[in-house]
DNA sequence: TTGAAAGCGCTAACAG
DNA sequence: CTGTTAGCGCTTTCAA
């Protein structure tokens, strides 16, 4: 590849005028015949800055990296979108990175921004890693934005609005004339679980009706224990008409259990799921969701991190826009005995 | 962070041994506490070799990039996973772009390589790539190994042994007593259809049947598009009563088809898919799929580029351990009168 | 309006 | 067995 000298060799002026134009420097005066013979050079040679050498300089490597626990569910390539837009906005190169490679102690952390491979980080915390292990890593750390969770002293974070989201799905529910309604949440001590069913409770009251423990489970978003969670929650009696799922990969293994069992869906039980994705088009029956903002989380979070690295507060964040939307499909009907 | 001169001054040492000790040079002799020496002060400051300043003198980054069409699918997940552990095994980063951003001309390419962020690609190729720009972006580049499809004069690739899938695929059927089998395959031109075709045709052949076009669909491995041949496939007389289709995501959509166009499956139509990912136990019914090793070929592939890089010749391969494995689930059975 | 030169952190050739 | 030093490509201060 081409060199800066080699460019400004070949434009007939030194390197130091060469960088100057082609990073754009403003306050630099140039007669435009410079700096056009500079450019052409460019142009000719193919010129690519070597970013070795200009992160070597400037500390700095304009790369951030996005660290998700699970890489397998499509929700996980809008927050990928989302991030990737943005950084690309501001001129930065998104690397991924799984966090159950973040071993205790934060050794890829510490590797990254070690090493200077990267700026900062977006991170996406999996449920496996412990309050305190977290804490301890992004304690006062300028350069982590965390996303969909987030710790109790907030310094950086964009969440989605999840209680609005509980809300919504819970309310169609109801709007459909269901009264026995249970909650397939997600692990106890997740905060993303405890917006969610805290959305459901307030629907729940909206309608003068009382969360009954015997009708919620927390046993986390993986297929396999929602469906766990829907069998058990069939036996109860009488058993929910309703059943809101607070993720669709759980919602989906929730419909095989729920038909495993001899339900009907809808006319037995109703499925709702929090989060859409396009295999929700493709279940039997076609699953009802509530579409949640995650590219925005994602696209949301490089900003906030830009922003801090740049020097300015931390900031944490609610995205509202756009809102949690239903989006309703085959899953959900008036309960039995209800025309 | 620390730096390589304030590990020496603090072992009492110059940089250059401290450089040798740190990366292992093989040909130094140390007096070993010189050596523990330098350990340990590196240990005390926690020292992380500055990536940029080594890239900058090797002119190596030691990262590679993973470029694919689509990062909404669980299959990316597995080819992610092979490709990333096989860099860390040798100790590189592996960087994640989507090839949809990569403009004719090869932009993301000449900026990735160019600005020296990466050493080398594996590349998935995304179906609107045309023949003609991935053979030029391709082009003899040592820096490119290509995954699941492979160009006319081949350079470096890895794919999976299709035509065995395919054949796998449909030999499931034959052998359950169908004899009426279509397939929902790939896009016209893509190498991989052709493959998978392939097989589908010689387990015709072998059983001692021939292929009928009017039973062959070729529209891509969408969800959608995979719907639209299954429901032309039931309106063919007479209908076939087994269709594999040459894709788990065009399966689930086929099968979304198939049943809204009143059809029992498996009473009816058999479907088996090819590739497997954990939504097929989740359709309904349960899809039977044919097993391939995709995140070998991720593995195979970075090795195949740093062997590459590091001088050897290209080489290009189908990978066959582990063979493609029948996964029965529940949309395959005995054809229609057959006990 | 332009140029010379220092220095970012590292490795490796060479010298002792 | 260990140290000195040049130089990778770039930005930026300072001087002209």
């Amino acid at each position: 590849m081409a060199t800066l000298a080699e460019i400004a060799r070949r434009a007939g002026v030194s390197v130091s005028v060469a960088s100057r134009v082609l990073t754009g420097d403003p306050n630099l005066r140039t007669r435009p015949e410079t700096r056009d013979r500079v450019v052409l050079a460019a142009k000719e040679l193919n010129y690519t800055a070597n970013y070795a050498g200009r992160a070597l300089r400037l500390a700095r490597s304009r790369a951030l990296a996005l660290i998700v626990p699970d890489v397998s569910t499509p929700l996980f390539a809008d927050l990928l979108a989302g991030a990737a837009d943005a950084a690309a906005a501001q001129d930065h190169t998104l690397l991924l990175g799984r966090s159950d490679r973040m071993t205790a102690g934060g050794d890829l952390v510490r590797r990254l921004v070690g090493e200077g491979r990267v700026d900062g980080f977006v991170l996406q915390r999996s449920d496996d890693l412990s309050d305190r292990a977290l804490e301890s890593l992004v304690a006062n750390d300028a350069r982590i934005v965390l996303v969909a969770s987030r710790t109790a002293h907030r310094r950086g974070s964009v969440v989605l609005d999840d209680v609005a989201g509980g809300r919504l799905a819970t309310e169609h529910l109801l709007s459909l004339g269901h009264r026995r309604i249970a909650l397939i949440g997600g692990v106890e001590p997740s905060d993303i679980a405890r917006r969610r069913e805290q959305g459901y409770t307030d629907a729940l009251h909206g309608a003068g009706l009382k969360k009954r423990e015997a009708w919620v489970r927390r046993l986390g978003y993986s297929p396999d224990a929602a469906a766990r969670a829907a069998s058990s929650l069939m036996s109860t009696s009488p058993p929910p008409t309703g059943v809101v799922v607070a993720n669709v990969n759980g919602a989906i293994g929730a419909l095989t259990a729920l038909r495993l069992g001899g339900a009907d869906i809808p006319g037995d039980v109703s499925v709702v799921a929090i989060h859409d994705q396009w295999m929700a088009a493709h279940t039997w029956p076609p699953l009802t969701t509530v579409k949640m903002a995650f590219y925005e989380v994602g696209s949301e979070a490089v900003r906030l991190l830009l922003a801090r690295l740049a020097g300015g507060p931390p900031e944490d964040i609610v995205v509202t826009d756009p809102p949690p939307r239903l989006v309703v499909r085959g899953s959900t009907a008036p309960p039995p005995g209800v025309a």
